[in-house]
DNA sequence: CGTTCTTGCTTCGAATTCGAAGCATCTGCG
DNA sequence: CGCAGATGCTTCGAATTCGAAGCAAGAACG
């Protein structure tokens, strides 16, 4: 531990509060828009693009899970809501039985390019806008290294299953 | 609108995605931090905060749920969680008979003061640790702007209550 | 092969979250 | 004053969220 009394200095608290508020607000109006426009939730419409973007359109139930920093069993949920709409499908792995491979259909994709400009505006009226282009470029070569320290970092108590404490 | 097909560039998907990627990993981490520290939602920690920070230690009810990007009714919720555990108290204003003031007890303070130490240590080696000095400092100052921007922008239909579209 | 550990997903119950509706208090204006 | 509209909060019901527990399929190792 490095200190007896840790505290943040008034810059970066600045920095950390300022992020945590920009990310609220941003996904909070991101949200409206994609429940009107498609009646789509904010991890609804994460998955259907991360699936879109994907080279088969698809994806396991764990890396989609991870990748939008999400609860496994919150995911089967709404895997389960987005299949129930016809817009993936679930299939089990053909090369490893217990992997669930989910993967968008056609409705999906179209559902997906219904809502996209409506969210596109959205993020550009309210995060980009303010910025200028080298502004932009300078946040996202900040942010992602902090992204990669984040992913790399095990969450503090990484121990696998059955085992409350990993001393 | 502005144009037919919107897209954003990679340099603009990427500080994007980043953002709100570092923001879900650091909200979630520091939800675990509480949790264990001292029982608390990320959401009862932010109200906490903003009270200790407060001059008179207290804020009325709609402010901390704008403060903290919240819904109203969430927020009664959980000012009821923190009175009944003797975190804060609940008292009419005097001054406007229909608004709630909401004040930070001493055992509050406390909490807050038992749980930030873990607090500033996760944040400080997820967040500020992989960035330099003058990085944190750079953050902070593209961050800010983007914050009022969000704050003065309308959430896209300012309409007074009742009216579904503020046409 | 058999045993044990690990990994992938789902079910379950409990807690949280939000928006709509309801109530009470202010404010502006005739 | 008296009334319409605005504001502040809470109650209500429905949907979402998570972690713990459970089940099945792979992997490691003798």
């Amino acid at each position: 531990m490095p200190d007896s009394s840790p505290s943040l200095d008034p810059v970066q608290l600045g920095a950390y509060f300022a992020l945590i508020e920009v990310a609220s607000l941003l996904r909070h109006a991101v949200e409206q828009q994609l429940r009107e426009a498609g009646d789509l939730s904010y991890v609804q419409f994460q998955l259907l693009a991360r699936l879109g973007d994907a080279p088969a359109g698809s994806h396991r139930m764990t890396d989609l899970a991870d990748g939008v920093v999400y609860s496994r069993s919150g995911l089967t949920y709404q895997a389960g809501l987005l299949e129930k709409a016809g817009l993936v499908v679930r299939a089990p792995s053909p090369d490893d039985e217990r992997s669930v491979t989910v993967t968008i259909t056609d409705a999906g994709r179209a559902l997906l390019g219904k809502v996209l400009p409506g969210h596109i505006e959205v993020v550009s009226s309210l995060l980009l806008e303010p910025l200028a282009r080298d502004q932009v470029e300078a946040l996202a070569a900040l942010l992602t290294p902090v992204r990669e320290h984040m992913r790399a970092t095990p969450p503090r108590s990484a121990a696998s299953r059955r085992r409350k404490d990993g001393a």
